[in-house]
DNA sequence: TCGGTCAAACCTGTATGATAGGTTTCGTCA
DNA sequence: TGACGAAACCTATCATACAGGTTTGACCGA
């Protein structure tokens, strides 16, 4: 692993980020060390602190280091935060449509709960259950029936045991979050609204029976419906 | 869609990044459009220009806005730059795996092979088809061929026709290419490197014959060997 | 009228110095 | 050994300055 990160050369602060980066790299430094000072690191890079600042600023936004006040920049743990304002970006900004990211949704959450039947633990199981059985409780009430939706998908994506697949589903959360309240209105029917949660606790059933194929299918159909209810109230 | 950015809301930076990303949406600006000064976000936001830099230059590391000298930030195009950076931080700190990773490309390269197969336009076909043949003639030279494996990866997300798949493989891209050359050579034959080769060319035909179903199969082929390589390289 | 040129105004990237407030380290004492 | 406090360290923000790049508009010639 010798590579350059893939940054245009063009700028002190880029160069700053790129050697921030490589130390991280070439030091094997892991989620919670702590960097140099920025007055030690505009020494060694011989730049001035503005330019420190604002490479480590630029890390922060990409979640590769912490900032706080009084203490120095740590590496950061993994996030979804900026993954989930560029996907926001690219739908505001008309780069990208949102049925183009629940094609992406729906090819990535069949996969993942099918992992998730397979790996959850007996916890992940209960605390699945639990999730879809809160939403049959919240029926009525779209904006709890959303909150426990939303902490379904997270759980599952937390139960497949892959820290990509569940940086992507977070990233996708904002955006889903903003659509959710469009679609459940689109389900034209009590009926229609009813196969929703009953499709939910079907995938919650076949995650925590171990069954990845019923796993998949149900969340197949989860997602052709949504994708459905989208299509009809316009979200292409 | 009034929904607040995913930030949290601590500090005049972040209100800052969140009252510029708000000013985009709101505004309806497009890609290449001018935002105004550093001094104007300063007088509006009532902020130093420091804090507008360091707004503006996390909002460039998330590719939101692009920054140059002596011109006025502009949205940006969406760019997989800073999710290849955070795909590889989580790789050297040891919070992502290879296989995870290569789990994660299975999953979404077959659907987007399957959809190139539908949507790539003749010419498109003929890159693609170009890029294998380029693979064959290259074979006896490894940093080419990956080129141009790499290349035909890329060739394939941008005939499906879905911008997030395509920005995804663009975020594995890095860590692609720094694992290629070690599953290349744990391919332990001449005829185990011919069948990567003929298994892209097969790749390749599948979607120029518009066979979505025969380029799943021979995508998801060139996974399994893949990771097969790759594991017996220890990367795990 | 249109296109080219040029200068002034605008604009950013970087540096430097300063201050307020948070964090860490280390010496001292019980 | 653990608690406390002070000094040193550290960051977030502000202000000012300068070098160099970009944009705009006036002017002039064809």
């Amino acid at each position: 692993m010798q590579n350059e990160p893939n940054l245009p050369a063009s700028s002190l602060v880029s160069g700053a980020i790129g050697a921030i980066t490589r130390r991280i790299r070439d030091e094997d430094l892991m989620p919670g060390d702590r960097l140099p000072s920025e007055a030690q690191l505009s020494k060694e890079l011989n730049v001035s602190r503005t330019v420190v600042r604002e490479a480590l600023r630029s890390l922060d936004a990409m979640r590769i280091v912490d900032l706080a006040t009084g203490k120095r920049a740590t590496v950061a743990h993994i996030d979804h935060d900026a993954m989930s304002l560029m996907i926001e970006h690219g739908v505001h900004t008309d780069q990208i449509s949102i049925q183009q990211i629940y094609d992406v949704r729906r090819t990535i959450e069949t996969r993942i709960v099918a992992l998730a039947a397979l790996r959850r633990t007996d916890t992940e199981a209960a605390q699945i259950l639990d999730a879809a059985a809160r939403m049959r409780a919240c029926a009525d009430r779209p904006d709890e029936l959303m909150e426990h939706d939303l902490a379904l998908h997270k759980l599952i994506a937390g139960a497949c045991r892959n820290p990509v697949f569940e940086l992507l589903v977070g990233a996708f959360q904002g955006i889903t979050r903003q659509t959710w309240p469009v679609g459940w209105k689109s389900r034209p029917t009590p009926q229609a609204r009813e196969v929703m949660i009953a499709t939910h606790e079907e995938i919650a059933r076949a995650i925590a029976q171990g069954d990845p194929q019923a796993a998949t299918t149900a969340m197949s159909i989860h997602f052709d419906e949504s994708v459905r209810a989208l299509l009809s109230a316009g979200l292409s």
